[in-house]
DNA sequence: TCTGACCTGCGA
DNA sequence: TCGCAGGTCAGA
């Protein structure tokens, strides 16, 4: 459930709190998430590393160090977590890096959907589409990316091959906030609706950054707490609740095994 | 292009 | 007890 918004949050407070610090301990258990190295290998291959740079791509946050790098999907349920210690020890922690400082950051993950692996030098990400946060994603490479695609475009929003970070949630949202039908297909939205579009992904994934991610279920931030955005979500999740803009009842559908919520005034087929 | 499996907790 | 939540990937 991490999507784009709430990994940024992750990498921007990780940064904060320990880029420049050392890693002096690593206790990590054996477990299916990581993906080309054992639990054992990677405790020792960071040991004494030093973490120089946090980063985020789409849905995924790295963290590198001189010549290595670690590259972390956070699935559905991966959590990071500062503490130093706890009094009753969580359940589903796969591994605690201490720092030389004395700090601690778990990484937790309940339903094991995450993937770790390490890489030699910066992670590259020639697999996944753009990133929109980045300023290259321009409306021109939009149109480009949509044009001959018969896929809808609820699933269109949601292939990282194409664009990397939007997920269920945001994805729902975006397309109330453009007025665009989730089962149109990708190559029939107008010039006037793609622009449309182009707005409510940026606009939609700035205000979720600034309001820390939506915490719909297992996400939170590095101190526990809850993201704010889900105060501001208007269709996902709110089935037969009124349409902010019309009052009309949200409706609910499943789309790619996916709930799909939208209104069926605001967001009309054409 | 679509569907099911993976996985666990929660709520009905 | 069972369905649902959904990111990714393999297979149909």
């Amino acid at each position: 459930m991490p999507e784009l918004p709430e990994v940024e949050t992750i990498a921007r407070q990780i940064r904060q709190k320990f880029v420049g610090r050392r890693i002096s301990r690593i206790e990590a258990n054996q477990s299916k998430i990581f993906q080309n190295v054992t639990a054992e290998e990677f405790s020792r291959m960071l040991l004494n590393r030093k973490l120089e740079r946090v980063g985020r791509y789409g849905k995924y946050l790295y963290w590198v160090f001189d010549d290595i790098s670690v590259l972390f999907h956070l699935g559905m349920s991966g959590i990071f977590i500062k503490e130093k210690s706890f009094s009753r020890y969580p359940q589903h922690i796969h591994i605690c890096f201490n720092f030389e400082n004395g700090s601690r950051l778990y990484f937790q993950d309940v339903r094991k959907f995450s993937k770790i692996s390490l890489h030699k030098n910066s992670p590259s990400f020639t697999s996944l589409g753009i990133d929109p946060t980045q300023p290259n994603f321009s409306l021109s490479k939009l149109k480009n990316l949509l044009i001959s695609k018969s896929a809808a475009i609820k699933p269109f929003l949601m292939d990282q091959q194409l664009i990397a970070g939007i997920g269920n949630i945001y994805a729902n949202e975006i397309l109330f906030d453009a007025k665009i039908n989730p089962q149109r297909r990708a190559s029939s939205l107008s010039a006037r609706e793609i622009q449309r579009l182009h707005h409510s992904i940026a606009n939609i994934l700035r205000s979720a950054i600034e309001h820390f991610g939506t915490s719909y279920s297992a996400y939170r931030t590095l101190g526990g707490e809850v993201g704010e955005n889900q105060k501001f979500l208007k269709v996902y999740q709110r089935k037969d609740l009124q349409c902010p803009n019309c009052g009309t009842s949200i409706a609910k559908t499943v789309m790619n095994s996916r709930s799909t919520f939208y209104c069926k005034k605001c967001q009309a087929m054409k």
